[in-house]
DNA sequence: AACATACCCAACCGCGTCTTA
DNA sequence: CTAAGACGCGGTTGGGTATGT
């Protein structure tokens, strides 16, 4: 080693004099520096920290130095090693390349398969998805990463295999791609999580059964939703996704224009459940941005962009362009089959305690529904046993889905290019699947057409309830006239407006019958103990609801807070 | 063979968080 | 308690290589 490193020393030495500005980039080359041996030093006496590609003589120095002192405490390495690095760069460089374990190659298919799913876990959390995978570096991963989406926006796949699309964090994150347009913001990802509870492992359990696959990693309750489920107050900034209550503000939003912090949940809300007001607890600021942007607007020719034509207010393009992303956000069109995400358990969770935004009161131990990750965590399992039972016939069901001319395939349920990429995913007895809560919260959910979005481009994409009655309807939507269909659409987001609102449609609503149904599937998701309770709310509730054929929209609004309230009990 | 495009990957940058004095 | 430094993370960039036309 030692020899190594005189020989790398000398080897330095001599690029350093022949060879150093093909190193240095350009700004060095020209800067006005004092060189000695393989540091420098400006003007000021500072040393010249060197950039570009590693030296096998500097990994070496680097590695000896780890070797000597340990990780950790990079910035000495400049000092006592010689190295002209920052210690930043030091760090990286062995974080990525010399540590030892480090494989390199190619991905194994368990690796890219277990990257999916961490990715539909965690979104772009590199560095905890490189914890699942022992000897890759986040950087790797985030490489890989954005080669597939690449790739795979190329192909027009989606990014998930339809057993993934459903989970809540990547459905948020995939559908927030609306209208081709993504949203995100650096804060995004925590809101996001902090709102998606997951629970381990169900949603993969059913991809590549066969494989026998690792799933080393133990299941994973992000820190965050252990937290934030259970009362901690950085959950409770989904009650108010305008507003950063953690220390994480997008850097973007300060810069947006009539739209204070445009983070992703602000249309995490908005789109899931259609409505295009960015959901503030301020219903001022809310009506604020009403004036400023009023209805059809069409500045920058995304009219509908947001779901539909309720829109109250949206970013303006300034806003939008701030927030557009890394290459996982893809420019509009290019993802033609991104379609309205399936509605987000989570989104059911802003919904429900979007009393401020709906204009409803509730109680002040209840005003954050967040408060309580029971009742998501509940919901979660109840979705994912009542999935188990019926993903099979509702998978039937969606696959059967018109697609007329026009249509924008819904990626989420099936795209037929993708489907045999990822038919080996397929598990019709998936727990995974279209979740009953998820299809039955999406009759709420007017659609977000992937493109720009005119309702006339694209019938919303409804999940089939599994549950019979429901399953039933599923099915007649698929019958149903697109035009219909469209009008039914647009009237479903009522149960979440104001009662001026509500006259916009006219369309078909959900019987009593239905209302039955959805209460008995609720009191199925909360299980026996909470059944009960929970039906006399409902019962309560929907005689008092803003539509009767909003069931669960009149559950939630008049009676999630109680909900959410039982869900806190021990 | 020349060019264009896609792909891969290492490294940098900016910011947020943690630690420590 | 606070400021400064260290560290970690995620996004982005740019160069080299592979592949297609």
């Amino acid at each position: 080693m030692r020899e190594l490193l005189i020989i790398c020393v000398k080897e330095m030495s001599r690029m350093t004099n022949e060879g150093k500005d093909s190193v240095l980039p350009k700004d060095q080359i020209e800067s006005p520096l004092v060189e000695e041996g393989n540091s420098a030093r400006n003007i000021n006496g500072e040393m010249n920290l060197k950039k570009g590609p590693w030296t096998a003589a500097e990994d070496a120095i680097l590695m000896e130095y780890v070797k000597k002192h340990g990780e950790g405490n990079w910035n000495a390495v400049q000092k006592h090693s010689g190295l002209s690095r920052c210690g930043k760069s030091c760090r990286l460089r062995w974080a990525n390349h010399l540590r030892p374990n480090l494989k390199k190659g190619a991905f194994t298919q368990e690796e890219e398969q277990l990257i999916i799913e961490l990715h539909a876990k965690m979104g772009n959390k590199w560095a905890r998805m490189a914890a699942h995978l022992p000897g890759r570096t986040d950087n790797e991963i985030k490489n890989y990463w954005n080669t597939r989406i690449k790739r795979r926006q190329r192909a027009g796949l989606p990014l998930y295999p339809p057993e993934v699309s459903l989970h809540p964090y990547r459905a948020s994150q995939q559908g927030l791609n609306i209208g081709g347009t993504s949203y995100r913001s650096k804060g995004h990802h925590d809101h996001l999580l902090h709102n998606c509870y997951e629970i381990p492992d169900v949603p993969f359990d059913s991809l590549k059964p066969s494989q026998g696959r690792i799933s080393n990693s133990a299941p994973e309750l992000p820190d965050n939703m252990l937290m934030k489920g259970m009362g901690g107050s950085r959950y409770d900034s989904f009650s108010s996704p305008l507003m950063y209550h953690g220390q994480k503000r997008p850097r973007e939003s300060s810069t947006s224009v009539s739209y204070s912090g445009s983070g992703r949940n602000d249309f995490l809300f908005s789109e899931s459940f259609g409505l295009s007001f960015p959901f503030d607890s301020d219903l001022n600021s809310t009506n604020k941005i009403q004036q400023q942007q009023p209805l059809g607007d069409d500045q920058d020719g995304h009219t509908l962009l947001y779901g539909n034509n309720f829109s109250a207010s949206k970013p303006t393009t300034a806003a939008m362009k701030l927030e557009l992303p890394s290459l996982q956000y893809f420019d509009s069109g290019s993802w033609g089959v991104i379609s309205s995400p399936p509605p987000l358990l989570e989104s059911v969770d802003t919904f429900i305690q979007s009393p401020r935004a709906t204009g409803t009161t509730v109680g002040s131990n209840c005003s954050s529904p967040r408060n309580s990750g029971l009742l998501d965590a509940l919901l979660h399992e109840a979705k994912a046993l009542s999935s188990a039972k019926n993903h099979y016939s509702s998978e039937k069901s969606s696959n059967s889905s018109t697609v007329t001319p026009g249509d924008i395939a819904d990626s989420s349920t099936l795209n037929a290019c993708d489907a045999a990429e990822w038919d080996n995913y397929s598990d019709p007895l998936s727990p995974l699947g279209h979740t009953t809560a998820t299809s039955f919260f999406s009759k709420c959910t007017p659609p977000i057409s992937a493109s720009g979005s005119s309702l006339d481009e694209q019938p919303p994409h409804i999940e089939p309830f599994t549950g019979r009655e429901i399953k039933s309807e599923a099915e007649d939507y698929a019958l149903t006239p697109v035009r219909e269909r469209e009008r039914d659409t647009i009237t479903r987001p009522d149960a979440l407006l104001p009662s001026d609102w509500l006259e916009q449609g006219s369309g078909k609503g959900y019987g009593v019958k239905d209302q039955v149904v959805m209460t008995d599937a609720i009191a199925a998701l909360l299980g026996d103990d909470l059944s009960s309770d929970y039906k006399q709310m409902a019962a309560a509730g929907t005689s008092s609801g803003p539509s009767q054929g909003w069931v669960l929209g009149s559950c939630a609004w008049n009676n999630m807070p109680a909900v959410c309230q039982m869900s806190e009990l021990p």
